[in-house]
RNA sequence: GCGCCUGUAGCUCAGUGGACAGAGCAUCGGCCUCCGAAGCCGAGGGUCGGAGGUUCGACUCCUCUCAGGCGCACCA
């Protein structure tokens, strides 16, 4: 549609200025906007008033030349000139007509749009360490990470949804400590459980799980000879038990991606002698460090430490050169807010590879400040004092958590007090837009009974009663799906299609509320009005599907 | 001290350099003999934190400033 337009007031900017109505050489860019007010058309150019400096006329004047020189449109009911020199397109009901035709036949695919082109993308989220289940602030970058993955496929993207796993290091030994300390203290072992190790409940389950499968075995052991089998028996655990927490949130992932492996493949190696070909290695306090000051960061890095073992650093820039490797067009990153601080260094990668650093995009999830009757809740997970995000799940529901998240952008910081969240649950907007498909489900229900059945491949002639302002106003904000779909991928931010499908809801609701879809005595209409339903229940369906929500038929 | 994020209605938040700044909740007043009232219709409520600047035009861009949050490791 816009695409259309542009084209047309491009092509009557070029007759004007041929006959020399209009002076200036440099075209300025045709930019055409949706009105924030019905009565300013359905589609509006600014283009005149950007001209006015150049052509040194008032932009009302060069507006009206240029409507002059504007034919007849199959598409275009009239345009007309407004405000300080604004041109407003109002289209033709009978495009509304095509347009809606169009939403019925596409049904599942409509909303799919070719914004991505095939481009490959990689988005990794989450990527929890494995030292404790996932807490509502990862439930918060699952969720972006999922909804944003599913709009960009949506657009065309090839997507890649990726987990890292944390699964070495200092904080893997902690862990591996953790169990083995836990289990002698459940073989009656009097030691005393060390600070700073991981304290949770949830390690004495597994502490149990291990003595039932290893019995008393391990009892010997000293922590300083600590037997790999307590970290890696914790670590699968756990990983497991991530993943199933996800699964149940909706939210799935194509690969998993651990940092062992990449360790263990010699990629730290590889990639620390790349940059060293870069020049960008030296040795400093018989630690190894990579020069990202020359790449904008604030202070160099240690990739070696001096006692010789890698920083988290290391594989990271070993793992993010591999994405590199891996060709994606387009690498996004979902991190919490408070790693903003490590942005300069992983961008420095890119750079030191002569990468368009815009290549990386970074999201950051914003706090969430989990609070249970106003009094914050404690999310460490050392601490042991915490709320898992399934025991959110749990109580809120999957869909009220996911479509809560969605309401407000990631870079806002949100307050999720558990106790509010439940007693609003009834109220949550998610089961307003729900509610919505439930209501028109059980409309179509009703209208079969009665013997009215909507036909698969209708065309515009079953909708072209369709003349109320209501319906009318609709139909266009189901056409405007489609460029939401588009911003939201391009601007990486699901929440415009949370706002959007609830203004969608409330249009509807309020069409409901004046007009009725079944009625006896009037076929053709019912029938129109079935379609217009119809495409309303498709549009939400879909949407809420991106969002990791379920349309349910009935509530 | 430096850096990042956020200040918009009583509360929680949307808002593409454009035309009179919008929702939900809360408050107040209406609407079910009629397709689902988890709904609809209406009312009140604003110095877009503040001050400069750029622009024909600024909630939006720039500078400064105030407030809140988060970071500034040879931790992960």
């Amino acid at each position: 549609m816009k695409a259309t337009l542009e084209e047309i007031v491009l092509s009557v900017l070029n007759t004007a200025r041929v006959e020399g109505v209009i002076k200036s050489e440099a075209m300025p860019p045709i930019i055409i906007d949706r009105p924030k007010r019905e009565e300013h058309g359905d589609f509006s150019t600014n283009v005149a008033m950007l001209m006015a400096s150049s052509e040194g006329r008032k932009p009302r004047d060069i507006a009206e030349d240029i409507l002059s020189h504007l034919g007849a449109h199959e598409m275009i009911e009239k345009c007309e000139v407004a405000g300080p020199g604004f041109i407003n397109f109002f289209l033709k009901e009978s495009f509304w007509h095509k347009r809606l035709a169009y939403i019925i036949k596409a049904a599942s695919e409509f909303g799919r749009v070719e914004a991505g082109k095939g481009k490959k993308v990689q988005v990794e989220f989450v990527s929890a360490n494995p030292t404790g289940p996932l807490h509502i602030g990862h439930g918060r970058g699952a969720a972006v990470g999922a909804s944003l993955s599913a709009i960009l496929t949506a657009a065309g993207f090839d997507v890649t949804r990726e987990y890292y796993i944390n699964d070495i290091g200092s904080q893997m030994d902690t862990l591996g400590r953790s169990l083995y300390h836990r289990y002698n203290e459940l073989l009656g072992d009097g030691i005393e459980f060390p600070e700073n190790h991981y304290q949770g409940d949830y390690m004495k389950d597994i502490a149990r799980d291990f003595i039932t499968k290893h019995g008393e075995k391990y009892r010997d052991a000293s922590v300083e000879d600590l037997p790999k089998v307590f970290t890696m028996f914790a670590r699968s655990t756990i990983l497991s038990g991530i993943k199933e927490d996800l699964k149940d949130f909706n939210v799935d992932f194509d690969v998993w991606t651990s940092e062992a492996s990449i360790v263990e493949r010699g990629l730290v190696e590889e990639t620390i002698e790349a940059l060293r070909g870069k020049g960008v290695i030296y040795e400093k306090d018989g630690a190894l460090w990579f020069r990202t000051t020359d790449f904008g960061d604030d202070k160099d890095r240690v990739l070696i430490k001096a006692d010789g073992k890698r920083t988290y650093f290391a594989s990271d820039v070993a793992y993010h050169m591999e994405k590199l490797r891996r060709g994606f067009d387009k690498v996004i990153d979902i991190w919490g807010a408070d790693h903003h601080g490590y942005q300069g260094r992983i961008r420095a990668l890119f750079k030191a590879f002569g990468e368009d650093d815009k290549r990386l995009d970074i999201i950051f999830i914003q706090l969430v400040s989990l609070l249970r009757n106003g009094e914050p809740v404690s999310m460490s997970t050392r601490g042991g004092e915490f709320v898992t995000l399934k025991e959110v799940v749990d109580e809120v529901g999957k869909d009220a958590c996911r479509f809560t998240f969605m309401m407000r952008r990631s870079d806002a910081q949100l307050d999720f007090d558990l106790e509010l969240v439940k007693i609003q649950a009834p109220e949550n907007p998610v089961y307003y837009v729900q509610y919505c498909h439930a209501r028109i489900m059980s409309i179509l229900t009703l209208a079969k009974e009665k013997g009215f059945e909507l036909s698969d491949n209708a065309d515009e002639s079953i909708v072209e009663r369709l003349k109320e302002s209501d319906e009318i106003k609709l139909i266009k904000k189901l056409a405007a799906f489609e460029e939401v779909v588009e911003k939201s991928a391009i601007e990486m931010e699901p929440h415009r299609i949370a706002f959007y499908l609830q203004e969608l809801a409330a249009i509807f609701h309020s069409f409901y509320g004046r007009n009725r879809v079944v009625l006896d005595d009037d076929k053709d209409l019912t029938f129109a009005r079935m379609g217009l339903s119809k495409a309303v229940s498709v549009v939400i369906k879909n949407g809420l599907a991106m969002l990791g929500v379920s349309a349910p038929d009935k509530m």
